[in-house]
DNA sequence: TTCATTTTTGTAATCGTTACAAATTTATAA
DNA sequence: TTATAAATTTGTAACGATTACAAAAATGAA
């Protein structure tokens, strides 16, 4: 039982067209933050005159929404997230994989004494995920070649 | 009495050349996040003959070793910041104005149940600085002007 | 149907960044 | 000093993600 697209985006009275509902349906069945080279070659099969500026409207038109959320995590790609709730992303500087972590309740405390109007944040973490290092100490070895072997 | 850029090279054992001085000298007089093209524009009168890209190589250089930081919480141009100490970065979605707030230690409490090795953070606050809109009540129609302005 | 509006499409353009090789500068050795 | 090697800088071309734009297609209303 997954999710609906089609309910959610009448839900942000947003025209529920084939297209928007598939990139929506898509990103609810996939919280991998694909970016939109993955969104479009993954609908482009079922949809073959699918265009790639259509993936990009759509996804621009979700986002400014506030349907999903735009990943800045990388720096040469906008990636996507049907995940709206506060979390944050940690990025594996070697495999390049995202990672969902929660964030504890109230956690962050910021000095906010410049009457600043906060309205989203981003919280993102780099470092190396267990598969890329695993925390035995024989694999010293093995995670300096993955560093080299980028 | 600023602080030294040469000094600070050579503790990173990175040779001080005086584009290199120069470029960190900048971000060490200017905590305001500068971009590539600010500081080409910045030091091209003093030093005629300089390529831009030798700006993106020596802010590349000085990221990757630690020297200064690149914030990426502007979808389009990379920037750069000398302080390399705990704090956040807000931007204010009007004027693009980046503001650094500090954290209050030890503040960020995240559930890290998958064993990742964390080695940087980025927090990013987005929204609308008082300049772009102030907490009196007569600034809807500013507010707004500004909003439609870009 | 007809007409207006919305959505989608494809191409061209934009722009920040990088690749690359030549040119210059700096360091080292004889 | 001179010669040679290494490091740094430079300029151009290329790259690639994203956007602009106008035409085409689909949708909705009358």
């Amino acid at each position: 039982m997954k999710n609906n697209a089609q309910k959610k985006l009448s839900e942000f009275n947003i025209k529920p067209s084939l297209h928007r509902i598939a990139v929506l349906q898509y990103l609810m069945d996939h919280y991998t933050h694909p970016d939109v080279d993955t969104v479009f070659n993954a609908l482009s099969h079922k949809i073959p005159t699918l265009s790639k500026t259509t993936i990009y409207n759509i996804l621009k038109l979700l986002s400014k929404s506030g349907v999903i959320r735009c990943v800045t995590i990388d720096e040469k790609t906008q990636r996507f997230d049907a995940d709206t709730s506060e979390h944050v992303h940690f990025k594996c500087k070697h495999c390049g994989k995202i990672i969902d972590l929660p964030v504890l309740d109230n956690s962050i405390k910021i000095k906010n004494t410049q009457k600043l109007k906060i309205d989203e944040m981003d919280i993102f973490l780099y470092g190396t995920c267990p598969l890329c290092k695993p925390p035995s100490k024989k694999t010293v070895s093995n995670a300096l070649k993955s560093k080299s072997s980028k």
